[in-house]
DNA sequence: TGCTTATGTGACAATATACTCATATAGTAA
DNA sequence: TTACTATATGAGTATATTGTCACATAAGCA
């Protein structure tokens, strides 16, 4: 790949990691795993401010990892690609290790 | 789960997620791939100033993604997760599928 | 029409992050 | 010891992100 496209990807992958990157946002995609919902109940789900979650969701629309359509009053968002949802699974081993790893050190001392 | 115990894990995916969420520490991510490598080689690799990339490394050692062992003078990092990778081939899908989108808009014009 | 509800957005302050430079630290070798 | 190399870090500036408030917009209904 040229090295200016080679950026570029890095600088999209970025772009989609970042709009993962944060606690609202992860709360979102866990409730969005239930399928799609609006605005006010994915802003109650997650104790947010809905002017505050309607920010956060179109962060995640931006980078293509929700999509949403409207439907009379409400908007609904939903998970555009699944394949997100593994990641979090990912993540999880990571956080497990570390705390095995924190066990261990407490069991040393 | 309980209510803070969830809202904690939440905020540690972020942090894992965070600490991928930058062009240069996805470049070194990728660099990584080929196997352990010392903060110089990296920094050229991905064409940043050392003292830049060796707070990146840092970030992503804290965070869990990396690992590091000293040789010598040299620190060698590591991939410590390497389900980490399988994040990017799930984010190129959707990059994919935004850019066949694109190319669909494209064409209706 | 006016009223209500759901959502989005401009403007601002608060905070966090990134980068650079200079300097500190740690290891190697003469 | 001194000189050299690799890495880390404090301090500063620049930039980006976040959350809140007020207000705007859009859709439904009486």
């Amino acid at each position: 790949m040229a090295k200016n496209a080679q950026q570029l990807l890095y600088a999209r992958q970025a772009q989609i990691a970042k709009a993962i990157a944060h606690p609202v946002r992860i709360a979102v995609l866990d409730f969005l795993q239930s399928g799609e919902q609006c605005v006010c109940d994915i802003a109650e789900a997650v104790g947010s401010e809905r002017s505050n979650v309607s920010r956060h969701l179109s962060v995640m629309v931006a980078a293509g990892v929700l999509s949403c359509r409207k439907d009379g009053l409400k908007v609904m968002y939903t998970i555009k690609t699944p394949c997100i949802l593994q990641f979090f699974g990912c993540i999880t081993k990571v956080i497990k290790s570390q705390a095995r790893e924190n066990e261990q050190l407490l069991q040393a001392m």
